[in-house]
DNA sequence: CAGGATCCTAAAAGATACTG
DNA sequence: CAGTATCTTTTAGGATCCTG
């Protein structure tokens, strides 16, 4: 099937939604390479702000991407882990660096 | 090289910026199957403003992705066409769509 | 530690009407 | 035919300060 219009049951669209957003693919590699906790996220990425970091996570629980586990007691831990859904996004961003990487040495020939 | 903010020298962010903005994979579809004029695009597209297209079109042409050439003549035709740049394209958006039905699937399961 | 609440600005998108 | 010009609305992003 074919759309003529953005449309929430594309595919394409479902994956874009996953990437989609400032800073949302960097939060992504981050988590690939396991579970991380808001600060740690926040320290791999420092100019990065805590609103901002809130919503792409949230976005991505949301899609159900990602998982988020508090630890109980004070002060709590949290700890943000892809799903077996969001590790299908790996390929992806393998592809968008490839794609990326190529483009840049077609653009550079002329 | 890897990077802590989004930055234009990063490859991912480069192929992001290809794909970027309501309508832009739908248009870059349309492209693939071969040059299209200005009409074509809306025809396939009705939904998709004048203003909204041309602002797709003449990002993807700064980008080097997409060429124009016009009729000479009354009244003036055009005809857009993916560069050799704009062709790298077509993994990245099957991509999107593999993975985006992957999604689909995993997601069903629960 | 892990956010929530506000406020603000800028950019993106859409509607409508018009032009070379 | 192939756009441009305006205007309005929506959305995203960022800054700052506050809380369980």
């Amino acid at each position: 099937m074919t759309w003529n219009r953005p449309s929430q049951d594309c595919p394409v669209e479902i994956a874009l939604a996953a990437i989609s957003g400032r800073w949302a693919t960097l939060v992504l590699r981050d988590l690939m390479h396991g579970p991380r906790s808001f600060s740690q996220l926040r320290e791999g990425l420092p100019s990065l702000s805590a609103k901002v970091l809130t919503e792409r996570l949230d976005s991505l629980v949301a899609q159900g991407l990602v998982s988020c586990s508090r630890s109980p007691g004070f002060p709590v831990r949290t700890s943000y882990e892809l799903t077996p859904a969001g590790m299908l996004l790996r390929p992806l961003l393998v592809q968008l660096y490839r794609t990326g990487e190529a483009l840049l040495g077609e653009l550079a020939q002329h």
